[in-house]
DNA sequence: GACTGTGAATAAGTTCACAGCT
DNA sequence: AGCTGTGAACTTATTCACAGTC
């Protein structure tokens, strides 16, 4: 329940943090400081306790914050204290190693239906996710309750794709086609550019 | 040739120009003015006009860009003039995803080496490019003169690929394993976590 | 004594607004 | 007239520094 608008760095952060402290929880750590947290997470110990103190006073002055509840708290202010399901759309190279990835190893958020518009890969399972044809996307997402999708497709058909999406109901895209989608009217969209990454690295190599 | 310190937000920009302007150059566009620029890449005509002033006088007054100058300068100052050659660590799902996609699609950096532990994977060919054994990383690194490294391992090898690949000469290196790397001296390191950003747009969905 | 929570100071990044070329 | 290049204003994000609590 955040007290006013929180900034969008400190949402990013959120995750790094609780994973920090899904690891502490698992090796019995009970307790940590924000200068700990700092040295794991290699944020600052200020910039920590700032982005927790947005969300209410979850540490104990003198002592440190417990790790069993703050990692719980985190999991319900990202809302991945239910399992959130997400689609995928399109499943090229990138889309297929997204899904294996995702289906493999996480549970908080989960691919639960899969989408491309090759015939040839219709009815093909990704660990033991079919894909679908594209044109059963929006009744599904409708009837599961979808309101997450990543969109793995080429280019051109990327801004496309969000419009369906946010028309099934989606609230939030994670965009790795190579191109920058503008979000559909009330959808949050995170655009991820494995070959713009690349390219901006290019610039620090012989430098400084 | 930069006149002072670059923002790190104005870098991430210059690849997007650069998509767009190469688009113009293949349609025939010979001019575009900063709020055209603005437009197609969703950014503000100042802030583009900022950025690229960090770098000289591009333009012309009254006129605009010129799509083919602009694009060629954008590309050496991101270095990418001359082909960037980079090696990939790490052939699971993940690495083998961006191989195949970086391979096959984009010539401006290419993958050029790929290394991985597991013996039952070397040998094998990624569209044309062998895994080694990462026993022979650093002296390939070294012979090529490779200046980018690519991670895609499990997260507690990470770390150790980093230093690695810093001692064999690599700069700058963008990481996919899930866990965050302390940038080894001298080398600009780059995070993309597919899961944390999952994590975080969950926390977009139903809210605002 | 130790560590959190937070206002105040600073730095980074973006938008405004306009002078200066062509 | 049109569009760039840029200082100045503003907004966002980070760091400092310390009062408050256990």
């Amino acid at each position: 329940m955040p007290r006013n608008r929180i900034p969008e760095a400190t949402i990013r952060r959120l995750p790094i943090y609780l994973r920090t402290l899904s690891d502490l929880v698992d090796d019995q750590v009970e307790v940590i400081s924000s200068a700990e947290l700092a040295e794991k997470t290699g944020f600052s110990s200020e910039q920590i306790r700032k982005d927790l103190a947005y969300f209410g006073a979850f540490g104990v002055r003198g002592v440190g914050y417990s790790t069993s509840h703050l990692s719980q708290c985190l999991r319900r202010i990202l809302g991945l204290h239910k399992e959130v399901k997400a689609v995928l759309v399109g499943a090229g190279h990138l889309g297929t190693a997204l899904a294996r990835y995702n289906i493999t190893r996480h549970k908080d958020v989960r691919i639960t239906a899969i989408f491309d518009s090759d015939p040839q890969k219709t009815g093909q399972y990704i660990e033991g996710v079919p894909i679908r044809p594209i044109g059963e996307m929006k009744e599904t997402i409708k009837r599961e309750g979808i309101k997450m999708g990543i969109i793995a497709v080429p280019a051109p058909e990327a801004q496309k794709v969000a419009l369906k999406l946010k028309e099934a109901g989606v609230e939030a895209i994670l965009n790795f086609a190579p191109t920058k989608i503008v979000p559909p009217e009330g959808t949050f969209v995170q655009n991820v550019d494995l070959t713009l990454e690349l390219q901006s690295l290019a610039y620090y190599v012989n430098r400084e």
